[in-house]
This record gives C-alpha cells, sequence and structure tokens, in this order.
DNA sequence: TCGCGGGATGATACATCATTACGTTTGATA
DNA sequence: TATCAAACGTAATGATGTATCATCCCGCGA
C-alpha cells in the first residue's frame, strides 16, 4: 500500500535504476511493435530520462553533445513523437515540455502531477479518475477518446518543505 | 435535467446572448474588482465570445481590426492573461488556444469537452471530476492547487453526424 | 482645475517552441 | 546484393509568447 500511497520519486531513489528500467522498457516495445530504437532516439530518451521534472525540446537539444555536433530541432521532435506513439515518453501541454513515463501501470499516461516547486512530475494511477470522466462524457453526450489531466500544486516533499 | 444533460451550446442557441451575458459578466467582474474593462480588452473578450471554439492569439490578431490598425502580439496576450484572471477566458493548453468560459456554473473553468471534429468547447460540471482529482492527490501526499482536465473526442452533433 | 502616480498601451525587438521540405544514408528483406 | 521504406542531416520557416521602455490616460488628492 505504501509503495502505491505515494507516486512521486523519493529524495534517495535508486534513479541509475529508473533510467535502464526505462530503456529496457523501450528496448522491449520495439521488439514487439518491430520498430527500432536508433541511437538518436535512444539518446532522447536518455536525456528525458535523466530527470523526473518536464524537459523541453530545446534543453535536450543543448544537452544533446553527440560527437560534438549538435543536431536541428526536427531530430530532437521526430524522435520524441517516435517515443511518445511508444508511450514511454509524454508531452505536458500547459508546460510545452516533455517527461518519461514512470512505468507501465494501469491508466498511465493521463493524469499528472505537477509540483510547482520542483517541477517534479509524477503519474498516479488514474483509474478512479478515468471512471469520473467517462461518466462526465457520457451525461453530457461526448463521444470520449482521450484525455488528459494535468494537476499543480506542491508534492509531499515541498509541501514539506514550505511548512505544512 | 435535460438543461444539464449536454453543456454543449445547440446548433440554433442564440448566440448574441452568449455575447451580450459574457460581456456583462466582463462588467460585472471588472466592477466588483475595481478593475477597468478597457476597449482593448473588451475587444478581446468579443473576439473570444465569438465562436465556441478555441480561438488562437493569432487569430485574434488577424481578426482585430481596430481603426485600420493591427495591433502587436504583446497586447493580445495582455488582454488574454487580464481575462484570464478574471476567469472569463481560459486557456486550452493542448491547442495553444483561447476559450470564452461558458458559464458561471459550479466547477467551471477546470472540465474541457474538446470536440476533434468541429472544435467546440464545453464545459460541463466537473464536480465529480473535482472530488476524484481531490481523492487522487490526498493519496499521492499532493498539495493540490488546480487541475485542467482537456478530454478530447466527438460533441453530440458530430458523433451522430459520423454516424453512430 | 491642476498635477501626481500607477496602470494600460504602442511599438520594436527578441525568445521560445515546432514543422516542412528535400536530398542522403541506413537497414531489413527478398 | 539489389531494393525500398524508414530514419537521418540540414536549412529554412512558421507559430507562439515575452521583454523592454517610452508614452498615454484615468482616478484622486491638493
Amino acid at each position: 500500500m505504501a509503495a502505491e500511497s505515494s507516486p512521486f520519486p523519493g529524495r534517495r531513489h535508486d534513479h541509475d535504476a529508473c533510467i535502464s528500467e526505462g530503456l529496457a522498457r523501450a528496448e522491449e516495445l520495439c521488439r514487439v511493435r518491430r520498430e527500432r530504437l536508433t541511437e538518436n532516439r535512444r539518446a532522447v530518451l536518455e536525456l528525458v530520462l535523466a530527470e523526473h521534472q518536464p524537459v523541453g525540446a530545446y534543453d535536450i537539444l543543448e544537452r544533446f553533445d553527440w560527437k560534438g555536433r549538435r543536431p536541428a530541432p526536427a531530430q530532437i521532435y521526430r524522435a520524441l513523437s517516435f517515443l511518445e506513439t511508444l508511450g514511454i515518453v509524454h508531452r505536458i501541454a500547459s508546460r510545452n515540455a516533455y517527461v518519461a513515463c514512470s512505468g507501465p501501470k494501469e491508466g498511465h499516461g493521463t493524469v499528472f502531477l505537477v509540483c510547482k516547486e520542483c517541477g517534479t512530475v509524477a503519474e498516479p494511477n488514474g483509474a478512479g479518475v478515468g471512471r469520473s470522466v467517462r461518466e462526465l462524457a457520457d451525461v453530457s453526450g461526448f463521444e470520449l477518446h482521450a484525455h488528459i489531466l494535468e494537476v499543480t500544486g506542491l508534492c509531499p516533499e515541498c509541501s514539506q518543505a514550505s511548512g505544512v
């Protein structure tokens, strides 16, 4: 229960594990879907995985030191949209930025808790919200296709730090 | 009940009334808050009220024929952010566009149903979703400040038109 | 009525985010 | 190994949003 209670990464979580798990999932997904995890795509994914904060495309661009060269924006966007179709990177519309999917949990990719203070993004299990949204759509006569919920506030750590 | 069942404006609703109600609410809000509904702000609000579809800032700019002159982007953005603080215009982040608030109903301003086909945006009563979001935040140890839910799909009319 | 002070405007420039276009390279596979 | 589609490299451009600063206008007190 405690493990599920907070979807936020702890201050001292094993971040190397996040990265290697993310890469492993990408590889697995590509294998299943018969897609290619090219050098470009992998490099972009690593840069997105590097943080739990959303990263802008041009941030990635700047950090992208690849054999001394710097790629053009299109290259980054191509990789990002590929990774989005794979479902391991999500776009945070309210920030024009991207985060790595934090796990293969149910309901992932539809609810984001975004900390105003530190920027950390968590993906809680959105099943309950999903039900409410379906009900709402039903009542409104709306044919539901997809939804994105971006919640802003303070993550547990920043909330404590700012003096509860 | 029927009135509440669909938050979408009917094909033949009295749109002039939407506009004048919107303006009246803006005036009232400004009066209460001791703010000024200047010519610039009013003109931008009218252009946003003109449709139930989200409008881009640069769309507004193009339609903004004011004494033959065309204002700079900043002018539009200033008016828009003022109208946002008033709560009568909302930004649809997933589209980089803006819609007029459709009414002073409870829970307004947090849930948007966006039709993929015609672009119409409705604001249903989001009370149920609001509860789910609060629960989710609670369980996650997240201090909730605000949330925006953007739901995409087909509005009742387009859903019927596309042959249910 | 005059003048003061703060908010709103007008205008230029710039910053940031994202896409299009097109020729070249690469990798799977027949 | 010949072929073809997918991915890449690069340049250009489009779309969206801000910063800055001088000026204007309105409410308010002398």
